[in-house]
DNA sequence: CCTACCGATCGGTAGG
DNA sequence: CCTACCGATCGGTAGG
């Protein structure tokens, strides 16, 4: 990307990202993808070298900033509440600046071919990893509550922040970094009122 | 069904769940299905009238056991907290029970047209309220934090229950109880250690 | 980037 | 429930 316009790859991309979110891998053709484009089907692939290149760019890019925003925080050194907060205020911003992305890749990396699909579900493992460390070093450091269980704890953070991508709308009332907040206010002093 | 035997076109309804739930809608074919059961593809227009039938018939089928769980609870004199865990409970139990037509459900409706379409999308609305109206009865009742948003409150809730559908597995250490009573302690006392 | 085309497969139907 | 078939559309390629 030296230049300041998109190359015509990346509008492709952008146009698949669109389209397969709309109406799925599957029941998008290369056809309805390139007259998007203002160009026949066959043109396509002067430009990719199939179908499911584009499925395969789109879930990487999506992993890759997931990938970036989560694992830089590993090392900076906040108490465990705050770095729940930051790290689900990255999550859930990556998920909101990239909705079609994000669609996609929670809904079609089903799709992939068997090598790209371990790739995915590999990645999926790395991210419950992550926030299950992160919970536990909060229980370890007295900051989180004993009885925990990091495994299920993590399932929650997770559906919170991944959820997201079927209700958040940019450019509402709240920015992502509300919505990260609120769940994360709600999560770590819980809804009832303390006895 | 008076029968104690699943009828051809419950029988075909439930080969279509798992299919759908497995490869999508758009990517299974009608011979894929008909295959399945050991039949060739144009007979199953014996039993039913068209591809989209099935799905309709997965999703109203799936919306229908939300509702049966939910809001037959709407009248039921509980605490409120106590309520809310009830309320999850049920809903990672139809979660559970229904596995593949949960994913259907959650991934395919986009598919549907215009007419069934809407029907989802209003469906969802009024889960949505369900999850409004109790946790604003919990606030006022003096059990919930006033603070909370119940718009944002229910999202948090319906993520936790419904992203169950994406790494629950039936037959594990835990039952679909014991998830929703983890994710309900979780949630009801927070994270943190109280101060 | 287009035209023209390939074989394969799609959902669905007719007639039995 | 099967055989045989319909028109439409699919992903992708050849040659320009």
């Amino acid at each position: 990307m030296t230049d300041s316009v998109k190359s015509r790859r990346e509008q492709i991309l952008d146009t698949a990202s669109t389209l397969f979110s709309e109406r799925g891998y599957h029941a998008t053709s290369m056809r309805d993808l390139a007259g998007e484009l203002g160009m026949q089907g066959g043109s396509l692939y002067a430009h990719i070298s199939g179908k499911e290149e584009l499925l395969i760019e789109i879930v990487n890019r999506a992993s890759r900033q997931f990938d970036t925003a989560l694992f830089s925080l590993r090392d900076v050194p906040l108490p465990p509440g705050e770095k729940l907060r930051e790290a689900m205020r990255r999550h859930v911003q990556v998920v909101a600046d990239n909705m079609e992305s994000a669609t996609v890749f929670f809904h079609e990396w089903k799709h992939l071919s068997p090598s790209a699909y371990a790739r995915v579900t590999g990645w999926r493992d790395s991210i419950d990893a992550f926030y299950r460390e992160l919970i536990t070093q909060g229980i370890d450091a007295g900051a989180f509550r004993r009885d925990l269980d990091p495994k299920m704890t993590a399932y929650l953070v997770l559906s919170a922040v991944n959820w997201a991508y079927t209700w958040y709308r940019p450019g509402g009332l709240l920015g992502p970094g509300d919505v990260a907040d609120t769940f994360a206010d709600m999560l770590l002093r819980g809804l009832e009122v303390s006895a």
